[in-house]
DNA sequence: AGGCCGTCGATAATTTATTATCATATCCCA
DNA sequence: TGGGATATGATAATAAATTATCGACGGCCT
């Protein structure tokens, strides 16, 4: 059974404000301002359980470690700042899966589409 | 000064023959049927050479091992198979970075579109 | 309040990809 | 063709991310 502990909700917390997809180090940076002490093996234990649980997904990008953000958003994608390896939440018009063309005989089922550039805050 | 070896040679024609990104231990097996002993370490310190001299660039694939391809082809993307988990370039109209939208503020200086399914070798 | 058992933090261990080491082999210019 | 610089293959070492271990703590049910 789950028990309701400090370190968990302040996990959850830091991933609910932050509004987009973070880095396991990134949620230990910023659950420490919840709780205190918070360990690395205890936020891959929780990221761990939030993501079987489905309340967390995990988002692969190309080149980069695993980062986890919050499940139930609509279709969307990603933008990773190349000046402070953040990654964003990218709501963009998407045609759909069946835009885009593969070689004959090829089925294809899903997409990703990852935009990098410089972010907001980095670009002064 | 670089020298011309049948390993070397039979690592750029495993690449050349594919058509499609490879990842080392791929080029590995291709490679052995060309150079009998090539191993791992000879091939990892050619495609460092050879990327380094443009000659292969790399293609990084969400929560893949790097993969090379030869260099100098135009805009493309990639497919990835689920049951094989071999790479595959397509040729895809790509409507460029401009039609990718971010949020405000955000500059966006390149994408990457990764199409997943399964292949035609795959799919009977 | 007592106590069970899930959870925590520190850190060791593991995993996977890549690079370094080194003795031997070989390419290629003189 | 001689010889030295470069390349090779086996394997050890490294790097980085994640998981396992373990003693201590503390949520939560009774």
């Amino acid at each position: 059974m789950e028990r309701d502990t400090p370190q968990r909700r302040a996990i959850r917390e830091a991933l609910t404000r932050a509004g987009r997809p973070m880095s396991p180090a990134e949620v230990l940076d910023a659950g420490k301002a919840l709780a205190t002490g918070l360990g690395i093996a205890t936020v891959y234990r929780n990221l761990k359980l939030l993501t079987e649980s489905e309340w967390l997904c995990s988002v692969d990008l190309p080149g980069e470690t695993t980062r986890y953000e919050v499940s139930g958003k609509p279709h969307h994608h990603h933008f990773l700042c190349r000046e402070c390896d953040r990654a964003f939440e990218v709501a963009e018009h998407c045609p759909g899966n069946h835009r885009f063309t593969a070689p004959s005989g090829f089925r294809v089922e899903a997409h990703e589409v990852v935009l990098y550039g410089v972010c907001a805050a980095c670009a002064d």
